[in-house]
DNA sequence: GGTAGACCTGGACGC
DNA sequence: GCGTCCAGGTCTACC
């Protein structure tokens, strides 16, 4: 008989919405399945694995959610479960200091996205998703989960593995001797303070020099972890910017001067730019592809990437959502 | 400080 | 079916 905890969310939390609210929710081992509204995921607690389902009763925003775990857990499992939920679903996010300072996504209540139990999941699905099309970054996610760990690997077992082999059987490519180098790092004495990256404490220009020196990461890659340790004072530029730039923003010129413009045009949002940056980006993904809690990883999920999205977008396709929430981001304008 | 090319994989395309 | 080209961000060598 599995342990079933009952987790109490801010009044404003859509599951479906705030799950389905980033890309990460696609990777291994996050599943989300569209029919039921659940979220479904492995995590790594005290005594081993548990495979965990969270649900929203009715879809109903602000109703305790619940996680069933597949066999028992203790009282100590069950603190560092809910530790892990919270994280990925934001649940101590403030959302009032951003629609404070960027209105039009009040209505819709856009503002947590969502990320991965730990820092480590985040940054090496980050480095996976560098120099890649995002298929791929989807095949190597799975292809860790399988080889690895379900739970997805932990930094130690990453540092413990063989480049070779995480080239040949995750298919990760030249990333092999940077997974494992950023393996070594989170293990090492004096090697990385998770809790100086998560005190708000900690100045973000500190936090993005710091990112800047590990293996593997770039200055997207260092833009795109500010985000997820909840520091949005940066954008995370990618290819994928500058088409928004030109096809949803019409601006025209060279990629180079798009960034530039791009940063520039963000900074009015001050230490939230990158949410704004982000809700602009995701809404034109769910006028092409429907609500994002339709998508399914191994169809509607596969299609994000920029040479394939470089046309405006269709007629919008929006499937009804069953339940009484409001699933799709329409901008409160 | 700026720039060019290599890194690896998979999809698109032409034959 | 096969070969070629291209997208994607980081790293390194070079100027």
């Amino acid at each position: 008989m599995g342990t079933t905890l009952t987790i109490r969310v801010p009044s404003d939390f859509d599951l479906a919405r705030d799950v389905c609210s980033y890309g990460y929710f696609l990777l291994a081992p996050n599943r989300w399945d569209p029919e039921s509204l659940t979220f479904h995921r492995v995590l790594r607690l005290r005594d081993g694995r548990s495979a965990v389902t969270i649900g929203q009763a009715g879809g109903k925003r602000g109703v305790a959610l619940k996680a069933r775990f597949d066999r028992a857990i203790s009282r100590t499992e069950q603190g560092e479960a809910r530790t892990q939920i919270a994280r990925m679903l934001q649940l101590d996010d403030d959302v009032r200091a951003f629609h404070k300072i960027d209105p039009r996504w009040k209505k819709s209540g856009r503002a947590r996205l969502f990320r991965s139990p730990t820092m480590f999941e985040d940054v090496i699905k980050t480095v996976t998703s560098c120099n890649v099309a995002w298929p791929s970054t989807i095949r190597m996610n799975a292809r860790l989960c399988e080889v690895v760990d379900a739970a997805f690997p932990s930094p130690r077992q990453l540092a413990r593995r063989t480049p070779s082999v995480l080239r040949a059987r995750c298919g990760v490519g030249y990333r092999d001797q940077r997974l494992v180098d950023l393996g070594k790092l989170f293990t090492s004495k004096g090697g990385v303070d998770v809790g100086w990256f998560e005190d708000p404490a900690t100045p973000d220009d500190d936090v993005f020099e710091a990112l800047l020196g590990w293996p593997g990461i770039g200055p997207y890659a260092a833009g795109n972890i500010m985000q997820l340790l909840g520091r949005y004072s940066r954008l995370a530029v990618d290819t994928e910017s500058v088409r928004h730039a030109k096809v949803t923003l019409g601006w025209e010129g060279e990629d180079a001067e798009l960034r530039t413009r791009l940063e520039a045009h963000y900074q009015r949002f001050g230490d939230q730019r990158f949410r704004s940056y982000w809700f602009e980006l995701w809404e034109d993904y769910e006028a092409r592809q429907g609500p994002a809690w339709t998508w399914v990883r191994e169809t509607t999920g596969q299609a994000f990437t920029a040479s394939r999205m470089r046309e405006p977008a269709g007629p919008v396709r929006r499937a009804v959502r069953k339940t009484t929430q409001t699933g799709s981001v329409r901008r409160g304008r």
